[in-house]
RNA sequence: GGCCCCAUCGUCUAGCGGCUUAGGACGCAUGGUUCUCAACCAUGUAACACGGGUUCGACUCCCGUUGGGGCCGCCA
C-alpha cells in the first residue's frame, strides 16, 4: 500500500535520570516500543541529564537495567548533556533573530511576584521586563557579571494540536509568559532540548504521560519559531495510587525496579503495564511481548487514569510463575534463599588460559549448602522443593518463608500447632507415636510420597475412628505435617517428606513428641 | 485560584444510537475438591455521577452541573 511513500515511523523514551525507573515511565517506554514496533518503526532511548544537580549515573543505570528486563530494545540511545553543540547552535539562531532574549532578572523577585499572582487568582506569568533590553546593554551586563538566563518569547496565539488519544486540544499562549529556555548557553533547558531532539531525531510520534500535556504548547511555539515539523502528540493517562492521585512514593513502591527485587517477574510487567489504560478490545488478557507488538494499537488507550491494583498484579505474576519451566523458576528463586541464609553457593573456579578480555578465571556457581546445617543441596533437590510450591508463589520474595523448613536444623514452633480440631493432648502422644511406628516402618529404598500417601491415609482413617469414632484424616496428618514443616499451611506431607528423607522426617516426629511431653 | 484533561461494577475494562435482562478479568462471597494453604471448577456480588437537550429510540451525540485528576520552576 503506501508504505513505501509513507515516513518511517520513529518513537522515544525520555527519561530523566533524577530517579529509578518509575513504573508509569515503564508503561510510558513500552507504549512507544510497541507503537513502534507494530508500526516497524524505530524506537529511541534519549537520557534528558540537561539538571547536572539531579542526574545520577546510577539512575541511568537502572532506567537501562529495567528497559533491557523488560525487553524493550532500542535502536539508537543518546545522552542530552552530549549534545550541548547542537543546543547552542540553535540558542544563538534564536538569540540572533531576536526571538529569545537576556533576562536579568533576580530569581527571589521572580518567586515573590509568582506568588503574589496565584494568591490574587491569576496566571502566574513572566512580565516580560527584560524583553526590551537593547543588545548593548545586555552584553555589558553580561560582561560586568551579571546573572542572567535566556528566555523566549511567547507569541499569543491560540495553539492547537489534534492529540492522537484526547483529539483537539487547545491552549492560550497568552497565558504563557516568556520561558527560561537556557541558563546560559551551555546550560539549555528541558522544554527547549526536547524540542530540538525530537525534531533533530527525526521523532514522529510523542507517546508520553498526560502530566506533560501543559508542555506541549510551549514545544509546539518553539517548534514553530525553529520553523521545525511537528510531530505527532499522544498523551497517555496517568497511572494512579488507590487514592486516584498520580502514583508515587507515599502509594507504596514505585519503581520498576522495586518490583523487580519482591519478585514480580518482567512478562508479569509487560503484561499488567500494558493493560493500565491500553485494551485489546477483545476479551483475551494474558499477552506477551512480542503478541502484544501485534495487537497494539493507539486507538484502545483508554483516555481516564487508571489505579494500580496491586491485587491484580500479583494474580497475573501468581499465573507466569505457574507457567515458568521449573528449571527457570528454581535459578530465579535462588537469590533470594541466599539472601535469607537459607543456603549458601558454592563456587568452583575455572581456570582458563588468558585471553584478549583479560579474564583468567571465572567463577562459577557449582552447587549450594544449607547454611544452618552445613549440608550439600544439589540443584535438583531444590527444584523439587520449588516444585511443590510453584503454584503457591505470589512473589519470588516469598518463597523463603514458605520453604525455610527445608534447610533448618530444628523447628520452632508452638505446642498448639500439633493439635486438629478437639484433640487431647493424650491422644497427640498416642497418635505422634503410632506416627513414629508408621513412618518408621518404612525402608529407606520405599521412601517416596505414593507410598506415604498410601499407608499414611489408610492408617489416619484407622486411627480416627478408634480415638474419635469419625472418619477424619485430619487426626493423624495434621500432626505429621504441622510436625515436619512447622507451619500451619504447606504443601501435602507426603511430598514434603519424600524430599526431607527418612531420618529427618523420623527426627522430626520424634522432636514433636518431645515437645508436646514437655 | 488560573489553564487543561477526564467520568461504565471496589479496581482494570468491553460497549463506538436500537443486537444489552450492560459482557469479561481481578477482588470479594458461597459451594465443590481437600489434613492445611494454594491451585482448579461452579455459582453469586456489583456499575452507565447528575440535569437538560438531540432523536421514533440514548451508556453511547451535544450542553451544563457535580466530582476527580494534571500542570502552573532558572526540574523533567
Amino acid at each position: 500500500m503506501g508504505l513505501l511513500n509513507k515516513k518511517q515511523i520513529r518513537t522515544r523514551f525520555a527519561p530523566s535520570p533524577t530517579g529509578n525507573l518509575h513504573i508509569g515511565s515503564a508503561r510510558t517506554a513500552l507504549f512507544n516500543y510497541l507503537f513502534a514496533r507494530k508500526n516497524r518503526g524505530e524506537f529511541i532511548l534519549r537520557i534528558e541529564d540537561t539538571d547536572k544537580e539531579r542526574s545520577k549515573i546510577e539512575y541511568e543505570e537502572d532506567i537501562i537495567d529495567g528497559l533491557k528486563w523488560l525487553g524493550l530494545n532500542w535502536d539508537s540511545f543518546y545522552r542530552q548533556s552530549e549534545r550541548k553543540d547542537i543546543y547552542r547552535k540553535y540558542l544563538e539562531k534564536l538569540l540572533d533573530e531576536k526571538k529569545a532574549y537576556y533576562c536579568f532578572c533576580r530569581k527571589e523577585e521572580l518567586e515573590a511576584k509568582r506568588q503574589e499572582q496565584i494568591s490574587r487568582g491569576a496566571a502566574p506569568k513572566y512580565n516580560g521586563k527584560c524583553a526590551s533590553l537593547s543588545e548593548d546593554e545586555a552584553e555589558e551586563r553580561i560582561k560586568k557579571g551579571d546573572e542572567y538566563v535566556i528566555r523566549f518569547k511567547i507569541p499569543a496565539k491560540k495553539i492547537k494540536f489534534n492529540d492522537l488519544i484526547r483529539g483537539a486540544v487547545e491552549f492560550d499562549s497568552s497565558l504563557i509568559g516568556d520561558m527560561v529556555i537556557a541558563k546560559d548557553l551551555d546550560n539549555p533547558l528541558y522544554n527547549f532540548t526536547v524540542t530540538i531532539d525530537d525534531f533533530e531525531m527525526k521523532i514522529t510520534h510523542i507517546l508520553r504521560g498526560e502530566d506533560l500535556l501543559p508542555n506541549t504548547p510551549k514545544q509546539i511555539i518553539l517548534q514553530e519559531a525553529l520553523g521545525f515539523t511537528q510531530p505527532i502528540y499522544a498523551h497517555l493517562p496517568l497511572i494512579l495510587g488507590p487514592d486516584k492521585s498520580k502514583l508515587s512514593k507515599r502509594h507504596g513502591a514505585e519503581s520498576l525496579s522495586e518490583y523487580r527485587r519482591q519478585g514480580y517477574l518482567e512478562e508479569t510487567l509487560v503484561n499488567f503495564l500494558s493493560f493500565l489504560g491500553w485494551n485489546p478490545g477483545t476479551e483475551k488478557e494474558i499477552f506477551s511481548l512480542s503478541s502484544l507488538i501485534k495487537e497494539f494499537s493507539i486507538d484502545k488507550v483508554q483516555k481516564s487514569g487508571a489505579v494500580f491494583n496491586i491485587k491484580r498484579l500479583d494474580y497475573l505474576n501468581g499465573f507466569y510463575i505457574r507457567q515458568k519451566p521449573l528449571d527457570k523458576l528454581t535459578e530465579l528463586c535462588m537469590p533470594y534463599l541466599i539472601e535469607a541464609d537459607l543456603i549458601t553457593p558454592v563456587f568452583e573456579t575455572q581456570e582458563r588460559l588468558p585471553n584478549l578480555t583479560g579474564i583468567f578465571g571465572k567463577e562459577i556457581v557449582s552447587g549450594y549448602n544449607m547454611k544452618e546445617t552445613g549440608e550439600k543441596i544439589d540443584f535438583n533437590c531444590l527444584k523439587r522443593i520449588i516444585s511443590i510450591y510453584q503454584e503457591r508463589i505470589k512473589r519470588l520474595s516469598e518463597v523463603p518463608e514458605l520453604v525455610d523448613f527445608f534447610f533448618k536444623e530444628n523447628l520452632v514452633y508452638e505446642k498448639k500447632l500439633l493439635f486438629w480440631k478437639n484433640t487431647e493432648i493424650g491422644e497427640l502422644i498416642i497418635i505422634l507415636e503410632k506416627l513414629k511406628e508408621i513412618v518408621s516402618q518404612i525402608e529407606e529404598k520405599d521412601w517416596n510420597s505414593k507410598k506415604l500417601e498410601d499407608i499414611l491415609i489408610s492408617e489416619s482413617d484407622k486411627i480416627s475412628l478408634e480415638l474419635k469414632n469419625v472418619k477424619d484424616r485430619g487426626y493423624l496428618i495434621w500432626p505429621f505435617r504441622a510436625a515436619i514443616t512447622g507451619k500451619e499451611s504447606s504443601a501435602p506431607p507426603f511430598v514434603v517428606s519424600e524430599i526431607l528423607g527418612r531420618k529427618k522426617t523420623i527426627k522430626r516426629i520424634e522432636n514433636a513428641i518431645n515437645l508436646i511431653k514437655r
